[in-house]
RNA sequence: UGCGGGGUGGAGCAGUGGUAGCUCGUUGGGCUCAUAACCCAAAGGUCGCCAGUUCGAGUCUGGCCCCCGCUACCA
C-alpha cells in the first residue's frame, strides 16, 4: 500500500502589514485545520508556510516608516510570526522569503527556466519617478479617471467605476502616489518568462485535475486559458527583492519567487525531495485571487524547469470575508486585524468563528452581532455547557468516576452517533473541505447529546444515571478529538479534564474505561456581552476614520508654487463622443487658447458652461484623454453628487495668476 | 465590457425532479443537573420576476430584474 505525503502549503502572508481576519480564514486558518486532521487521523503530513517578504508595497511601506525594508519586514515577519503562534496555526516550517536559501533557490529555478530557453528580454516604457529616485507599478501611479472623473484613480484601475487601464500613462494628470509629483517615462530592459509556450501543458494539467479542484479554481483557470496566455514580465525595477543575476539592478516579480517559498522553505525542514515524489499529495489553500498564481503561473514555472515537480492536488481557494460593507484591506487598515483580534479574545474564539464563517461560496461579512451569537451559542451553551453538565454528573454522583453502564438502545444509539461523526468527519472535512459544515457536525453531536441528557432526566431518573453518565462522557472524550483540528486550546482543555491524552481519530471510538477517575473541571467559555460586541462595533468603525485623516500628506510650499493656475474664460464647450462624462473645453487663458478636457457633463449644460470665468492649472503635462488632447486642467469642487466650477467673485482678465 | 457567484420565512444558510429544511431570533410551554443553561411546541416562506419542459420544478430550459465579486500585486 502507498503511504502518501501530505504537502500542505497556505498563500504566503505579504509582509507589509498584519494580516486581517480575511487573510486568515482565507489560507492560514483551513490549511491548519486541513493539516491538523490529516495528523489526527495519522497521515504523514507537513504544513509549510512563511512571510512573503519581497516586492514593492513593502518597500514603500519602510520608507513610509522611514526604516530599510529589511528592518521593516525584519519587524513584521516577527509580529506575526509571534500572533500565528497565538492562534495555534501549526507549521511545520514558517519561514520567510528573505532568506538566502530562498534566493538561491528561485536563482536556481530561474537558471533552469533559461537553460531551457524560456526567459528572453525585450524593451517596455515605464514610468519613473525622479524625486523618489525609482519606477513606479502601476498601482503606485495615481491620477484621475478619464472615464468618471475621479480623483485618486489607481494606475491599473479605476476604483470608483472600474475602468481597466493598460497603463497608468491613461490617467488624467497621472502622479507618483507616495511624493506627488510628476513621473517621467522611461525605456527600460525587462526579463520575460515565455508563459504562452507552456499554455498547452497548463491546459493538460487543468484536464487532469477537473475533477478534483473546486468549481470555481477550475473557473477562474479556464477564464484566463480562454483569453490565452501571454509571455509575464519578471523583473521589477526595485532594490527589494531577489535581484536577477545576470540582470544587475532588477529583481525578480514577487510573484515569480513567493510561491518558490513552498519548496525553499520545504528545504529547510529536509523536506525538498517531497516536490518531485510521485507519491506526494500538494494541497494548496487560497484566497480567490490567488487562484492564478497557483493553477497557471507557478505550474508553468515548474513545468518550464523539466525537473518533475509535482502538480497541485487540490487547490482550494476561498471567497471573501468582508466587513463593514467592504473588503478588509491592508492598505486602508479597514477591519479588523489579527493583533486587534488576539488582544480581545482567546485563539480558539477567532478560529471557530472564522471557520463557521468560511466563505466556501459566496462571499461573507463579518460582523460582530454574528461573532457573538455564534460564541455565545455555539461554543459557550451547547459545547461548554454540554461538558459541564456531564463533568458535573460524573463528580456528584459517582465521585468522578466513570459507571459502569448497563446500555440500553437510546443510549447506544448516542454511541454510535460518536462513530457517525467520525464518517461525517471525513467526508465533509477530509473530502469536501467543507470548513463550516465540518464544524458543524461536531457540535452537533453536543447538541444532539444535550437533547438526550434533558430526555433523560438523571437527575430524577437515579436508575438512569450511570447511563446517561457514561454517555455523555463517552460523547466529552470524542469532543476532545474531534474539536482538535478546529480548537485546539479547548480540545486540550477538556483532555485534561478528562485526564487522558489521546492523539488519533480513531480513539474517539475508544471508550473510557469505567472506573477511570476524572481530573476536574471548569467553565470552558466565557460569553461575550452585548454591550462589549457594540464596543468594539464602534471601536473598529472609527478606525477607518482616522485612517483617512493619516492619509492627508503635507506638501512643502515650493512644490505647490510649481503648479501654474490662471484664470481662464470659456469659449468653446463640445460633446466627445462616446464619452459618458467629458466634454472639449477651449479656454482664453489671455495670451493664448488652450483645449481642456473636462469630466463636467454630468453636472453642467454646454450654455452654462459657455462664457464662465474659471481657475485652470495650465501647466500639466498635455494628456490624450479619449483621442482628445487635454493641455489644461479646469478647477472644481468635486463631490461625490455635486461639481461646482471654481469662479473669481470680482472680474478679472483671462490669464491672470492665482496665488 | 467580459466572466463568475448569488437572490429560499425577521437574520445567516442547507437543499441539483416527488409532501420546503437547519441554526439564530420571536411567542408559548417543559425542566431545573448545568455557565439565566438545556429541551419541546407554535407562528412565520406563492423558494427574485415571467414563460416553458414535465404526471410533478426551489431543483431543468429560455428571457428579464436586482445584489456581490473577479478581470492578471489585497486571501
Amino acid at each position: 500500500m502507498i503511504t502518501f505525503k501530505y504537502l500542505i502549503t497556505s498563500a504566503l502572508p505579504y509582509g507589509s502589514n498584519i494580516p486581517h481576519l480575511g487573510n486568515i480564514i482565507g489560507s492560514v486558518l483551513p490549511a491548519d485545520v486541513y493539516s491538523r486532521f490529516l495528523k489526527l487521523d495519522g497521515k504523514e503530513c507537513k504544513y509549510v508556510c512563511g512571510t512573503d517578504s519581497n516586492g514593492t508595497p513593502i518597500e514603500v511601506e519602510a520608507t513610509k516608516h522611514k526604516v530599510e525594508p529589511s528592518e521593516w519586514v525584519e519587524k513584521k515577519h516577527k509580529e506575526i510570526k509571534k500572533l500565528f503562534d497565538e492562534l495555534n496555526l501549526d507549521f511545520d516550517v514558517y519561514s520567510r522569503t528573505d532568506n538566502k536559501n530562498h534566493a538561491e533557490k528561485t536563482i536556481e529555478i530561474y537558471n533552469k527556466l533559461k537553460e531551457n530557453g524560456y526567459i528572453y528580454r525585450k524593451d517596455i516604457e515605464i514610468l519613473y519617478c525622479p524625486k523618489c529616485e525609482k519606477s513606479l507599478p502601476d498601482r503606485y501611479v495615481k491620477g484621475k479617471c478619464p472615464k468618471c472623473g475621479a480623483e485618486g484613480a489607481k494606475g491599473d484601475q479605476c476604483d470608483e467605476c472600474g475602468k481597466l487601464f493598460d497603463s497608468p500613462k491613461e490617467l488624467i494628470d497621472y502622479y507618483c502616489s507616495s511624493c506627488k509629483s510628476r513621473p517621467k517615462k522611461k525605456k527600460s530592459e525587462h526579463v520575460f518568462f515565455k508563459l504562452s509556450e507552456l499554455e498547452e501543458e497548463i491546459k493538460e494539467l487543468l484536464e487532469r485535475k477537473r475533477e478534483k479542484w473546486p468549481k470555481t479554481t477550475i473557473k477562474i483557470t479556464e477564464n484566463l486559458l480562454k483569453e490565452g496566455l501571454r509571455d509575464k514580465d519578471i523583473s521589477r525595477n526595485l532594490k527589494w527583492g531577489i535581484e536577477i543575476p545576470d540582470k544587475p539592478g532588477q529583481v525578480f516579480y514577487v510573484w515569480i519567487d513567493a510561491p518558490i517559498g513552498y519548496i525553499s522553505f520545504s528545504k529547510e525542514i529536509g523536506i525538498e525531495e517531497w516536490w518531485k515524489d510521485e507519491d506526494t499529495k500538494l494541497i494548496q489553500f487560497m484566497g480567490k485571487d490567488n487562484v492564478p498564481f497557483h493553477t497557471v503561473y507557478f505550474p508553468a514555472i515548474l513545468k518550464g524547469t523539466r525537473e518533475g515537480y509535482v502538480e497541485p492536488e487540490r487547490v482550494k481557494s476561498c471567497e471573501f470575508l468582508n466587513y463593514g460593507g467592504g473588503q478588509f484591506s491592508k492598505s486602508n487598515k479597514v477591519g479588523v486585524f489579527l493583533d486587534d483580534a488576539m488582544e480581545l479574545y482567546p485563539s480558539d474564539y477567532w478560529r471557530y468563528a472564522l471557520i463557521k464563517m468560511y466563505p466556501g461560496k459566496r462571499d461573507r461579512e463579518f460582523t460582530w452581532k454574528e461573532f457573538r451569537k455564534m460564541i455565545n451559542h455555539d461554543l459557550n451553551d451547547v459545547v461548554g455547557n454540554f461538558v459541564h453538565r456531564t463533568l458535573t454528573f460524573t463528580e456528584k454522583f459517582f465521585e468522578s468516576k466513570v459507571p459502569e453502564p448497563d446500555l440500553m438502545e437510546r443510549d447506544k444509539e448516542i454511541l454510535k452517533a460518536i462513530d457517525e461523526t467520525e464518517k461525517k468527519l471525513r467526508d465533509t472535512l477530509g473530502q469536501k473541505m467543507e470548513f463550516n459544515k465540518s464544524i458543524d457536525m461536531v457540535i452537533d453531536l453536543a447538541r444532539k447529546t444535550n437533547k438526550y441528557i434533558t430526555d433523560e432526566e438523571p437527575w430524577k431518573n437515579k436508575e438512569r444515571q450511570k447511563e446517561v453518565t457514561y454517555t455523555s462522557l463517552q460523547v466529552t472524550k470524542a469532543l476532545s478529538i474531534y474539536l482538535e483540528p478546529f480548537i485546539p486550546e479547548t480540545a486540550d482543555k477538556i483532555k485534561k479534564f478528562l485526564g487522558i491524552n489521546p492523539e488519533k481519530l480513531e480513539q474517539a471510538k475508544e471508550r473510557l474505561e469505567p472506573g477511570h477517575k476524572i481530573k476536574g473541571y471548569e467553565p470552558l467559555f466565557e460569553k461575550i456581552r452585548k454591550k462589549e460586541a457594540d464596543k468594539y462595533e464602534e471601536k473598529f468603525k472609527e478606525k477607518n476614520n482616522e485612517k483617512e485623516v493619516e492619509e492627508m500628506k503635507k506638501i512643502p510650499f515650493d512644490q505647490f508654487k510649481e503648479l501654474e493656475i490662471k484664470t481662464g474664460k470659456i469659449k468653446n464647450v463640445e460633446k466627445i463622443e462616446k464619452s459618458d462624462n467629458l466634454y472639449k473645453i477651449t479656454i482664453d487663458i489671455g495670451k493664448e487658447e488652450r483645449t481642456a478636457v473636462a469630466g463636467l457633463k454630468n453636472y453642467y449644460s454646454q450654455e452654462e458652461l459657455k462664457d464662465k470665468e474659471v481657475a485652470v492649472v495650465t501647466n500639466l503635462e498635455p494628456a490624450k484623454i479619449m483621442g482628445v488632447k487635454s493641455e489644461a486642467m479646469v478647477l472644481a469642487a468635486v463631490d461625490n453628487e455635486k461639481v461646482s466650477l471654481l469662479k473669481t467673485d470680482k472680474k478679472m482678465k483671462p490669464g491672470t495668476p492665482v496665488e
